[in-house]
DNA sequence: ATGAAAGCGCTAACAT
DNA sequence: ATGTTAGCGCTTTCAT
């Protein structure tokens, strides 16, 4: 690989005058513009990144941090961070945990060393994540996810609305006796889903059965063996099922099938995320959609700004708004 | 951030004695390392790889280049080759061309400029692609497509057999006027796929009726839009429609239910790639699985040796198995 | 066993 | 307008 040293000798010009052209950062005479460029392409030169961030001390790449990459929440949010980065000329190292926790720390400490600058993370739930998040001093911002009075930089969605308009669906749908199927309750997004839930239900003046408020995890094994534990332990099913999130989805109407019980039909579904192909699942499910990969877009633009501002800018929490989707899996319209 | 030179300061040594117990180079007194690490712990230093990797010409680093995230198939893939990075201290830049073909030089270009120690790539299916691969002189290794005549480091899966494992199952259930949805011919897997099926037809002494093999892309709407060009211009339909992937096959049963086509009952359709969600899909999905998974995983593998090994070591094709996974779609069998 | 010093490829302050 | 030079943080010969 040719370095700026040959260029500037081919070219005979010294170092800094091929570091302006190169750089456009000080005027140089069209007649050394030529003889540099001209050996440029001659040697077929690419400017060295690494030595030049060890020298700006920035190096035009962040961190992603995920969970799960095979959560279909998540590609779409993966893209619209990509989508921006590449824009920019960033780049971006993906990180993913694959839901091992314990991974975070190994990643912050090879970004730390990599030198990105700055960092995109969708798993942040706990004061003590965040800690160790600080404590590296990277700039950083939280997606989807945060730990309790965090007020820093923030992309994320309002999912006490989602929650309220999935139920508002239901009881539009004449579902009265509605269960929640929740998440892991160390989980914000759970949490606020599952009391928009709760509050939405009161506001119609509709009972909340505690038996049939479920916790769980974002995943299609927890919603299907949530519905094997209602299948025992409840006498009375309720008509409709309310669900954290579309993959949580996908498990109860696995389980409510292989129970033998039709969707909607016997009981309705409602989904929350609004995955990938969601409209095709084996009942095309009705859900809320979160747009992820806005969310990803907007975190990445809200993380290049911050890298940029020379003083700390005030911190922003953009909270987006979900939208309904209806589908097939709340039945029609049975006040009608 | 402390710096090897703070280090050597604090605990009063040389440079070249905190860098040799940071990589254990070299043998140093139990005495001058505890100073060292002590050092170390109280500034609580992370050494600079920005630094070293300019030093060392290697930086632990590879890109990953890929049509799109969005598509089932490759998440799985990407986590494959995440994992095995991980386990050996690597980042991955992931590269995510969203079916833009020109993005592929620019990424080229960063990579070239960010020193990646290689690449990984996943969408090179022609020789002008490849040679602008080639030109970098960064060491790679394709997954899953190639170009015509590639002899060298590949990773990918025997896709005339993928075809011929669906044919069978669709003879062994008795249909015998089988269409294929094809993708774009350009590409190896498409081509393989093709050929595969129209040979194990052949092979069954079936016909294969040329108006009942399409091309397309991998895409939901390509099979959406080929169901309805067959609609209007086939005047006897096939039992059965073989697909050159599963995400065709979602659009060929969404085409075929919109037009009242029942799947299985009417027409059966197979997959091939195995999908996320394929199972849970409209009509659980029969398809071949080809473990891009698995894919990622060798791919990193053999890149990693590519990347240790001192003298260029003999090209590898590696070339898996793909097996087949019976579901719904194509019915239970007619013969017995 | 430890230290001094050169140099990886670049940028930027300074000198001319 | 162009050139000289120091230095980013590290590794690695070469002395001692």
């Amino acid at each position: 690989m040719a370095t700026m040293k040959d260029i500037s000798k081919k070219a005979n010009v010294s170092l800094s005058t091929v570091s302006a052209v190169i750089n456009q950062s000080a005027y140089v005479s069209p007649e050394l513009t030529k003889r540099v460029t001209d050996a440029i392409k001659e040697l077929n030169y690419r400017p060295n990144a690494v030595a030049r961030s060890l020298k700006k001390k920035s190096t035009e790449t962040i961190g992603v941090i995920v969970t799960d990459i095979l959560n279909p929440f998540y590609p779409p949010m993966i893209k619209g961070i990509e989508d921006v980065a590449f824009d920019h000329n960033f780049n971006v190292i993906l990180c993913n945990t694959s839901n091992e926790h314990n991974r975070i720390s190994t990643y912050l400490e090879l970004m730390l060393e990599k030198q990105v600058d700055g960092l995109l993370l969708a798993n942040i739930a706990t004061s003590a994540d965040l800690n160790e998040i600080e404590k590296t001093g990277l700039k950083y911002v939280l997606i989807n996810r945060k730990p309790p009075f965090y007020d820093k930089n923030f992309v994320g969605i309002n999912n006490t609305l989602s929650s309220e308009l999935a139920v508002n669906h239901l009881v539009r749908q004449g579902y009265k006796r509605i269960a929640f199927f929740g998440g892991d309750l160390k989980i914000n997004t759970a949490r606020e889903r599952r009391s928009g839930f709760i509050s939405c239900m009161m506001e119609h003046g509709l009972d909340v059965d505690p038996k049939l408020v479920f916790e769980g995890e974002y995943s299609l094994d927890s919603g299907y063996n949530n519905v094997k534990k209602m299948l025992m332990e409840v006498e009375q099913l309720p008509e409709a099922i309310c669900t954290v999130s579309d993959v949580v989805a996908f498990g109860v109407i696995k389980g409510l099938r292989d129970a033998g019980i039709r969707v909607p039909d016997d009981i309705a579904v409602m989904g929350n995320d609004n995955s990938a192909f969601s409209e095709h699942f084996l009942v095309p499910l009705s859900s809320v959609d979160h747009s992820s990969y806005e969310m990803g877009k907007l975190s990445m633009e809200l993380l290049l700004q911050v890298i940029k501002e020379k003083e700390a800018m005030a911190d922003r929490q953009i909270i987006l708004t979900p939208s309904l989707v209806v589908r097939e899996s709340c039945g029609v319209n049975r006040n009608t």
